[in-house]
DNA sequence: CGTCTTTGACCTGCGC
DNA sequence: GCGCAGGTCAAAGACG
């Protein structure tokens, strides 16, 4: 494609909010095998308060890009970010591997209404940290390729080949699900940028949700990262992204040399002057260089306790610190490394 | 003309 | 076995 204006090579996400993002803020990495649930159950409302990451900036030079790269762990994100959190809603996820059952809760933390009834609260947010991550990047397409030799559909001669592919179709062992996280973005627009470039190959409608699930794929090839676009049917406003897999590739934008400016603290400074954060990881990245969000995006106090006040315990993240810093200690490190040129 | 989105059909897993 | 829902494919069309 000729436009550089739309490429993500050339998009520059913290540059402005082209896209109308209202309050955009990360919310919650968390593991997640089926997020066809998120918020099935809706838990009371957390008790949020504060925003401010008692731990001391990394490296201002880290994208969410980088942790959607290949050499990020995401349990190590996982473990981070439901530590540093600190958002209007909480996604938490309870993850049982073996059993491959999962409970996920939204708090939502200016939508009481519906959090109303519910009997299924997490436990704790890091129970969702998986101990291993189960790659399988790589054959990621393994399992599509039976299916790649299907005929053009209203071919004459292929129909009777389509109808009865499915009967000789060798029985394939089940796949481990790739790994996958989350976040909840408050924003217009559903398909946010990340740097990365997306090619859509599919939407369905969403049982008890009139809003439709997009599919994506990482455009990049031999990568076969996904993600999942959906809205919130409870909070339209709230866009729901589901990462799959691992990018086995620089980002384009980083490609492109905007990585550095993606998150120099400069421009984080600057940017959403007067219009907020331009992107939703703009507070996820706040949240882990511990850049005030109030004087990144501009966001005044009061229209910010939207977020701010339904944050969770200081104490709880204060309390989790001294593990999470840890991982984080685990986590920053590298990625600085991939920053440094 | 190449890339991307749309969209209906198809496949698969799972619960009953 | 059946039905449902999630996930994917790929033709067709739109777009720049």
């Amino acid at each position: 494609m000729s436009n550089d204006e739309k490429t993500p090579y050339n998009y520059n996400p913290f540059d402005c909010n082209p896209h109308g993002f209202n309050r955009l803020s990360f919310q919650s990495f968390f593991q997640d095998n089926s997020t066809s649930d998120i918020y099935a159950n809706q838990p009371p409302p957390p008790q949020q308060q504060n925003l401010q990451q008692p731990f001391d900036a990394p490296s201002p030079y880290m994208s969410f890009t980088d942790c959607l790269h290949g050499s990020m762990d995401y349990n190590t994100i996982s473990k981070a970010f439901d530590m540093s959190c600190s958002s209007s809603e909480v996604i938490s996820t309870i993850e049982d591997a073996a059993s491959n059952s999962k409970k996920t809760s939204v708090f939502g933390g200016d939508h009481h209404s519906v959090a109303t009834t519910t009997d299924q609260y997490p436990s704790t947010p890091n129970s969702s940290v998986s101990s291993s991550s189960n790659e399988a990047a790589a054959d990621e397409d393994s399992g599509n390729a039976n299916r790649k030799d299907k005929h053009p559909k209203g071919s004459e001669d292929g129909d009777d080949n389509c109808k009865s592919k499915k009967v000789n179709k060798p029985k394939k062992e089940k796949k481990p699900r790739e790994q996958r996280f989350a976040f909840l973005t408050k924003s217009e627009i559903d398909h946010l940028e990340d740097g990365y470039r997306w090619r859509k190959y599919g939407q369905k409608a969403v049982k008890n949700s009139p809003y439709p699930r997009s599919y994506y794929r990482c455009t990049s090839q031999k990568c076969g990262v996904k993600k999942r676009v959906e809205r919130s049917y409870q909070d339209p406003t709230i866009v729901i992204t589901t990462y799959e897999g691992q990018h086995n590739h620089q980002c384009p934008a980083t490609l492109r040399g905007n990585a550095a400016g993606m998150l120099s603290p400069s421009l984080l400074a600057s940017t959403g002057s007067n219009m907020g954060p331009a992107f939703p990881h703009h507070d996820l990245l706040s949240h882990l260089i511990n850049i005030p969000s109030s004087s990144t995006n501009n966001i005044p106090a009061p229209n910010s306790s939207m977020y701010y006040q339904n944050l969770g315990h200081p104490q709880q993240q204060l309390g989790q610190l001294p593990l999470d810093y840890g991982l984080l200690q685990d986590l920053i490190p590298s990625l600085i490394k991939k920053q440094e040129p």
